[in-house]
DNA sequence: TTGCTTATTGAAAATGATTCCCATTTCCAA
DNA sequence: TTGGAAATGGGAATCATTTTCAATAAGCAA
């Protein structure tokens, strides 16, 4: 299974050189699993999906090696107000979709891609104003609507 | 201590009876707490507060009331992502503020108040066709800017 | 390749916020 | 005043996340 031997390094493999972290079985499925699923994971969705391939891998290494992603920017972490963090690459198709409607009764979530242009525009605006205000250095942010869904209004 | 016999209902009375929830000494001590303390308090500093005057008075009364008093539309909950909910008001002098900026290193959250016509006028746009569209009744939002701030970048 | 050093891992226990359970107390309409 | 439903509180239960620690494995140097 190891490919360490092939030079068709993927495209996060530099990032953690430069770091000076270890490129792991772990570390690979759990990237694996990160690129190839679309959407909102929790930690146990990607545990899961890990545990597949290789039933060895605790969750403890899921949730260390997603906090270090976190950190070095390959992921972003979301939070939907359910008590448990969500995560998704931070690049890729949908990097551009932190803005949700969120149902409070039965936890549904729309990542709702309309007005994104307007909204943009105007999030990087305030973004660049608080930052010079406040002496901020902001990499992201996140906005929620809280509603009941057509189901449960 | 009772004050039942006076006439001066607080403002929240008569939501309490539309809904059929009764007034009882704890709930009056929670809603206390929070129409003296700004901010965003979480419910241990809720706790902390009434016990100071009612000492009898149990956390996990805290945790019922500020749900039912969410529910009634008199509190809003505010996710920092560290973990633990806040909660303030939703009505009062302070109550637009649902805009921040976080610092993910040390938890410090910044209430800002610039800008704030523009993004309101904003937020309702978008908050009012997304409604329609999604058919959802959106009743708050809630906008978060992440980053470092000034002592940890 | 072979060791060696040290980061990484996994299992289990610890933690911390929130919820559940249930026996007891309290509100309030009749 | 009183009966019954609603509310309470304290401890136990739950659930996501962290910590601990001994065992393992990545990757550099020889």
């Amino acid at each position: 299974m190891s490919r360490t031997r092939n030079r068709n390094f993927p495209w996060w493999h530099q990032q953690f050189v430069d770091n000076g972290y270890r490129i792991t079985e772990p570390r690979q499925a759990i990237l694996k699993v990160l690129n190839k699923t679309a959407g909102h994971l929790s930690v146990e969705d990607i545990y899961h999906q890990v545990h597949k391939r290789y039933s060895n891998i605790g969750l403890t290494t899921v949730y260390r090696t997603v906090g270090l992603l976190e950190n070095m920017g390959i992921v972003r972490k979301l939070d939907f107000g359910d008590g448990r963090a969500r995560y998704e690459l931070s690049k890729g198709p949908q990097a551009i979709h932190h803005h949700h409607l969120i149902c409070k009764n039965c936890g549904k979530v729309i990542d709702y891609k309309e007005y994104l242009d307007n909204e943009l525009k105007f999030v990087n605006k305030v973004e660049g104003l608080l930052e010079k205000k406040y002496n901020f250095k902001i990499d992201s942010h996140q906005l929620s609507f809280y509603g009941l869904c057509e189901k449960c209004k």
